[in-house]
RNA sequence: GCCCUCGUAGCUCAGUGGAUAGAGCGCCGGCCUCCGGAGCCGGGUGCGCAGGUUCGAGUCCUGCCGAGGGCGCCA
């Protein structure tokens, strides 16, 4: 942490000068502004809802630009071109605040050329946002929204593959938190059925010292729980499967403490079942006319509401089938909590079940734009599948003991669910060292360092309004304070996206601006005039806020030191 | 057979319809007088195939090829 020694007591002059004095508009926000502005004296008429201005990718593009004329000249009858020449003079005639130089190129883009005052804007921008502020979009208005994810049967304990949708799940709901909405983590408890008395099973027949059968959990933690079974009824396999259960739930919570996931809701699966739900949901369903009775078992209608075909609410011996408790728990998250909008997190093996699911939301009269399904594609080992039941499965804590959580959350992190991921052990185990979260925590283990040594050396900092950013003039500066400007954006777009491995991008984008900036710029080192210091100190803090927000999000310590 | 996801550099992956497609790893070669060298700088190869939409396609549409997953009165 990097806190100044001269903090201006408040209410003296200096303290409040920042907040006295208007911040100037982000960039875009200008840029917008200004071209619907020429736009009319262009004589368009219909400007469009939303004027497009982006960041370049080249230098000698500017640093931004639209793409304005070319898509408004055809439907006004114009030459992209002709268009984009007109609005750029009109530009020029009063220059926009931060605009150097506007010009047209290719097929008719503008590109504004920006001062260092952009620059500077920006920097002061962070600063007084500080970590709370900085980057926090009200993208949600206070939107209820819950988020489920793992929900791993109790049946043995979390392997790698739930481990990587934990860590998509928690920092999307990191991320939905961060943008303005009321998130509830929901964890639903598979501890009824048939996947329990199978455990249950397995376990009576370890007790036994009998094989497990066929179909049972092979694992070795199924013996080791048999050693400590108190007993119980030796042939009640559900006591015995919920005996266990409730031990392997313990482990999987402990698992997820490591990996820095904590949910609101253990919500159980036999509560549904048990209780009255299932009856009421048949009701509401009835009511509807979409259930209806055939050979002996209860239907959905689910092929009117986009499902290839009906499916089976109440088995023909009686039982629940699991859609008929998802449905009865999917009213309970909607109709009788009152979520806004639920999302579920599932893995592929789960893609089945997705289309009847939606047609059974629609069928509770539940807009089914309000339902997300993400499906993570599938986590495997290189040369072997997992599986819970055969055993044959790498724990997560047995990873992470390895790797540890940092890096296991930021390999996880790395890339879209959507991609299948084959994880190589011994080359994850062996990367330890050279693993890209050494590279990001070191960053930010040298921004601590530079703390230290400006305590060291009695060197206090002035006041974010008495600073000079007009002194950071740097490429590496310049990059450093450009990449800080981003995250805003990076963050609205991961949540909205719902994708958050582009918050790991951004955060290891930012060490590698940093690493430049720390390589050619010394701060505090000899030669270097006192305000370009000051300058420099305000702008690591600039960094740190960044790295502090972009590890938060994804769960990643931000060490003091290596 | 039908549905979903994916195919971009040797490998792992970025790339809201924008201009000359980018990182990391690996490989080769440089850089320690000052805040931590777990760092910095330089070096090169690529959008699976074929059509279509568009001023403009890695991105959107159709078909094909290839990889993974899913199509139960299991969960």
């Amino acid at each position: 942490m990097i806190h100044s020694g001269v903090v201006a007591p408040e209410g003296e002059p200096g303290a409040g000068r920042l907040a006295c004095q208007p911040m100037n508009p982000p960039v875009p926000e200008i840029l917008q502004e200004a071209l619907a502005t020429v736009l009319v004296a262009s004589g368009i008429e219909r400007a469009p809802a939303d004027i497009h201005v982006e960041r370049t990718t080249r230098p000698d593009h500017g640093d931004w630009f639209t793409n304005l004329a070319m898509v408004v000249a055809k439907p006004a009858g114009r030459a992209p071109r002709e268009l984009a020449a007109d609005l750029a003079d009109r530009l020029k005639a009063h220059p926009p605040l931060h605009v150097d130089k506007v010009e047209v190129a290719g097929p008719g883009f503008i590109n504004f050329h920006l001062g260092h005052g952009w620059l500077e804007d920006i920097l002061a921008r962070l600063l007084e946002a500080g970590e709370e502020g900085y980057a926090r979009p009200d993208l949600g208005h206070g939107e209820k929204v819950q988020i489920e994810f793992v929900s791993a049967n109790p049946t043995g304990p979390l392997h790698v593959g739930n481990g990587w949708l934990c860590s998509f799940g928690d920092t999307l709901a990191r991320l939905l938190e961060r943008c303005g909405h009321r998130v509830s983590r929901e964890y639903y408890v598979n501890d009824t059925g048939g996947q329990v008395r199978r455990l249950g099973e397995s376990l009576l027949a370890r007790v036994r010292r009998e094989e497990v059968p066929e179909e049972g959990y092979q694992g070795d933690y199924v013996t080791e729980l048999a050693g400590h079974y108190p007993g119980g009824s030796e042939d009640d396999v559900t006591e015995a499967g919920r005996w266990a259960a409730a031990r392997i739930l313990d482990n999987i919570r402990g698992s997820l403490g490591r990996l820095g996931i904590r949910f609101d809701e253990w919500f159980s699966q036999a509560s549904i079942e048990e209780g009255g739900a299932v009856a009421e949901t048949l009701q509401l369903l009835s009511s509807r006319g979409l259930v209806y009775e055939k050979e002996g078992a209860t239907w959905l209608r689910t092929s009117d509401l986009g499902d290839s075909r009906d499916r089976v609410l109440i088995k023909s011996n009686g039982d629940i089938t699991y859609l008929g408790g998802d449905i009865a728990y999917h009213r309970n998250k909607f109709l009788v909590r009152g979520f806004d909008r639920v999302i579920d997190v599932f893995g592929a093996d789960h893609h089945g079940q997705v289309a009847s699911l939606r047609a059974a939301v629609a069928a509770l009269g539940v807009d089914p734009e309000s339902l997300e399904i993400h499906l993570g594609q599938m986590v495997s080992l290189v040369g072997a599948k997992m599986s819970k039941r055969a055993g044959n499965f790498v724990s997560l804590d047995s990873l992470l003991d390895d790797i540890g959580k940092d890096a296991f959350r930021l390999l996880s992190l790395m890339k879209s669910i959507n991609e299948a991921t084959t994880l190589d052990l011994d080359l994850v185990r062996r990367q330890t060292m050279d693993n890209p979260v050494y590279y990001v925590q070191y960053a930010h283990a040298r921004i601590s360092s530079i703390g230290r040594v400006r305590a060291e050396r009695g060197i206090a900092m002035v006041p974010v309004a008495e600073a000079n950013f007009s002194l950071l003039t740097h490429p590496r500066e310049c990059e450093l304070i450009r990449c800080l400007d981003e995250l805003p954006d990076v963050v609205a777009d991961a949540c909205v996206r719902r994708e958050p491995f582009k918050v790991t991008n951004w955060v290891r984008k930012l060490a590698d601006r940093f690493h430049g900036f720390y390589h050619d710029c010394y701060v505090m080192g000899e030669g270097v005039a006192p305000d370009l210091t000051q300058a420099r100190l305000h702008l690591v803090e600039g960094a740190r806020i960044g790295f502090s927000i972009g590890l938060g999000l994804i769960g990643v310590s931000a060490p003091e030191s290596m």
